[in-house]
DNA sequence: CTGGAGGATCTTTTT
DNA sequence: GATCCTCCAG
């Protein structure tokens, strides 16, 4: 993320008068000059645009929504319009919120006005992803929402570890509710606005016999306890800044002169309310999108939100750009007949003045081995063709599609690149080490804490963590003030307790080296001395090579940021490394990731019932899902610039089972003029023509209970079946030691241990006490791990 | 407390 | 087919 310019902003965020030159340093002044010498002629920015993109850009004032069809010129308009603010000195840089929903994207609109205005814009300082200027405004005021400034952000992988944490201590089975399945709930209200108080009294039962709602409860305490908020709480807690706080709120208000959102189609409800709450006030917002484009439902996107813009903003002027720069008409009159068949959307005619090109293919295959290899044999023809690589793109609906192309590519020797696979901070090597930083930088960071006490293997297992668990809760602190705790007393046996102690002192001396030492030579020395690295130097295991070298490339990249607060902020907020691979390489990416992107030639494999649309979709979402889905073929097909190839396979591998499966129904809305029909060498489907697929599509509606769809119904009910008795055990742990009052004893009095029987206090400092026990002799324990026994 | 064996479950998409 | 989890034997 960009490092804020404060120098420059600081006058503006000031009560100064924001267009007094006075406060601006020079070089601003002089690039400033450049607008005002081009007086009141058309800017040259404008010149090549079209009318409609000129429109876009020129209303500045006022509501505007622009709904920008596929390959419109979307991000230039954009730009063009933020630099025509800030060139008009409409406003300045400080005083445009300007956001998006990927980091991608963030990124490119910095880029692109630094070459339009010329020079420095880092200047943007409200430019960004919703997430990480929620993030920015909520680490301004973090004491009014009960954080600390430094507050963690929490991943998903965080966010599971400490649901299944809650589930538990609840008592509640946790095979038959799962914690993921309780984060989807909550992202699910978080995306809607929804703080554990409103949440609808029916939607709370959807889990854990109607403990939905008091376990979002109890996450949320949780949260403030170890100081973290998750991605959800980034949106929905700044949210709740400004409806508590109107000075607040108002002071962004005023601040926000401009405002401009990317993508508005995929916003949400809390999004929604956000942006509605900061424009209140200059109502200069701009929102871009396109309805048809909408691919994040699942993700709690609100089609509504864009649909409703001109009741929500009265007075707003819309403006359609339609003119595609992109695609052929073919190409173009492929996605539009499909797109037709979807009821809800705005409705746009495409354009362009492209020369005819050729018509998409579709292509009946047998399996999907032989979708792999025709197409794999279709880029090598490309290639020799003299066609790059990397103007070709693989576009499939599921991850576990791409197995098939890897293979196949390995195997021919195509070099390929997979986009939005795993990510490099997700891996759990990475993670690890990340845990390590984010520990020595925050002490308090139990799930740090957690995940990195016993890896290397310390001798600290289960056993020990949960005494450490039991102590901290009891005290109410964190786990390493637990631990400093712990390892004056006898509590835990000798080998644990002083491997405990060593952690702590290990982890200590890092952060005592923190002043002085830069943050990459503190990460080689965390990763070297806590014996991380060592352990997958050790490991004869065939992967353990590829994660010594992302911990490299993991220390590499700090070398992007200033200090470790810089690079862990960074890394919450962005999943991505940013890495320039501009090698000539085919691209083999979901649908959702390649939106935004276009390609000369694109393959679209796997149109299959089923598959493309998802089943799960059309289970879960009905109409709504099948929608979705179609967008997301209108997504596939618009990526392709001169050549979009469909394909579907009859038989499909499926979990390890072979599966028949029927041409997807998005086959048949393709509208006949547009589409080539290519016979393939070894037809054994006998897809040949269109009347096979609609006879089955007929078949198909009515094989709603597919395969998939009973299994589903078998594994819900023997889910139902497997009811357990909740897990009592504890609570009576809970009841048994958590007596707050009991923390003061007398030096002489009776007591209990759990482990070492009974005994007499000898001595008291705070809450350790020192015990005399009538079998064990002296130990150290804490007052919390005994009873007072009369 | 560790490590391995065997079992269950998974695969829609992501900031 | 992989990964994650649980259980059991040292």
């Amino acid at each position: 993320m960009p490092v804020p310019l404060n120098a420059y902003l600081e006058p503006i965020m000031s009560d100064s008068d924001p267009f007094d030159l006075g406060d601006i340093p020079e070089e601003e002044t002089a690039r400033s000059l450049s607008a005002q010498a081009m007086g009141g002629m058309r800017p040259p920015y404008l010149r090549s645009l079209n009318e409609a993109q000129q429109e876009a850009i020129e209303a500045l004032d006022g509501p505007v929504l622009v709904l920008a069809g596929a390959g419109t010129g979307k991000t230039r308009v954009l730009t063009t319009r933020l630099a025509h603010a800030l060139s008009t000195k409409k406003a300045w840089p400080g005083q445009i919120l300007a956001v998006t929903f990927t980091n991608k994207a963030a990124k490119e609109m910095q880029h692109r006005i630094g070459s339009l205005i010329g020079g420095v814009v880092e200047g943007m300082p409200w430019l960004g992803t919703f997430h990480s200027i929620g993030a920015k405004i909520l680490r301004r005021h973090a004491e009014l929402v009960g954080l600390r400034s430094d507050f963690t952000i929490l991943d998903m992988d965080d966010q599971h570890r400490l649901l299944k944490q809650l589930i538990k201590a609840e008592g509640i089975d946790e095979k038959r509710w799962p914690a993921r399945q309780l984060a989807a709930h909550i992202d699910g209200w978080k995306n809607r606005g929804l703080t554990p108080d409103k949440v609808p009294a029916g939607d709370a039962e959807h889990f854990g016999n109607g403990k939905g709602a008091s376990l979002y409860a109890a996450y949320q305490e949780r949260l403030k306890i170890l100081n973290a908020a998750d991605f959800g709480d980034l949106l929905l807690e700044c949210l709740r800044l400004f409806q508590e706080n109107p000075e607040v709120l108002s002071d962004y208000q005023d601040r926000f002169k401009y405002m401009l959102v990317d993508e508005y189609q995929d916003t949400n409800v809390a999004q929604y309310l956000w942006l509605r709450l900061l424009a209140q006030k200059h109502k200069n917002i701009c929102c871009v999108g396109d309805d048809d484009q909408s691919i994040y439902g699942w993700r709690g996107a609100e089609v509504d939100n864009i649909l409703r813009f001109e009741q929500d903003f009265p007075g707003a002027k819309v403006v359609r750009l339609e003119q595609n720069y992109r695609s052929t008409p073919h190409i173009l009159g492929a996605a539009s007949g499909l797109i037709t068949a979807n009821e809800s959307r705005l409705g746009k005619t495409l354009w362009t003045e492209m020369n005819e090109g050729e018509k998409v293919t579709l292509r009946g295959l047998w399996d999907g081995e032989e979708e792999a290899r025709v197409i794999g044999e279709d880029i090598e023809q490309l290639q020799r063709d003299g066609h790059l690589l990397r103007e070709t793109a693989i576009l499939v609906r599921a991850s576990f599609q791409m197995r098939e192309f890897e293979d196949r590519f390995i195997n021919l020797g195509l070099p390929y690149r997979v986009v939005g696979g795993p990510r490099f901070y997700e891996r759990m090597e990475v993670r690890d080490a990340n845990a390590y930083l984010r520990l020595v930088a925050q002490p308090d960071d139990d799930l740090a804490f957690e995940r990195i006490m016993n890896k290397p293997k310390r001798g600290l297992g289960d056993k020990a963590l949960q005494t450490l668990h039991q102590l901290a809760r009891q005290q109410g602190i964190s786990l390493s003030r637990a631990a400093r705790l712990l390892i004056e007393t006898e509590e835990l046996r000798q080998p644990a307790r002083r491997n405990l102690k060593d952690f702590i002192e290990m982890v200590d001396r890092w952060r005592a080296l923190m002043p002085g030492m830069g943050h990459i030579e503190l990460a080689e020395t965390i990763l070297d001395e806590s014996g991380y690295t060592e352990m997958w130097q050790n490991d004869r295991s065939a992967d353990a090579p590829g994660r010594l070298d992302n911990l490299k490339e993991l220390v590499r990249s700090m070398e992007h940021f200033e200090n470790l607060a810089g690079y862990l902020e960074h890394i919450s907020l962005v999943m991505e490394i940013e890495q320039a691979d501009t090698a000539d390489k085919v691209n083999l990416m979901t649908l959702h990731s390649a939106k935004g992107l276009e390609f000369d030639t694109v393959f679209l494999p796997g149109w299959e019932e089923g598959l493309f649309p998802h089943q799960r979709s059309l289970d879960e979402s009905g109409l709504a899902g099948l929608e979705e889905e179609r967008r997301l073929a209108y997504v596939g097909i618009t990526r392709a610039k001169k050549s979009a190839r469909i394909s579907f396979a009859s038989n499909r591998r499926v979990h390890n089972l072979w599966q028949s499966s029927l041409p997807s129904r998005f086959v048949d809305e393709l509208p006949k003029d547009h589409v080539d029909v290519v016979e393939g060498d070894t037809n054994f489907g006998g897809y040949g023509s269109f009347s096979q697929s609609r006879f089955d599509h007929e078949f198909s509606q009515s094989n709603y209970g597919g395969p998939g769809w009973q299994r589903a119904q078998a594994n819900a009910r023997s889910g139902a079946m497997k009811t357990r008795a909740p897990d009592l055990e504890g609570h009576a742990e809970l009841v048994a030691t958590s007596d707050p009052a009991a923390s003061s004893y007398n030096v002489g009095e009776r007591v209990f241990h759990q482990k070492f029987g009974y005994g007499h206090v000898a001595e008291i400092d705070g809450n350790k006490l020192t015990v005399d026990f009538e079998h064990s002799g002296r130990k150290k324990v804490i007052d919390t791990f005994v009873e007072r026994h009369a």
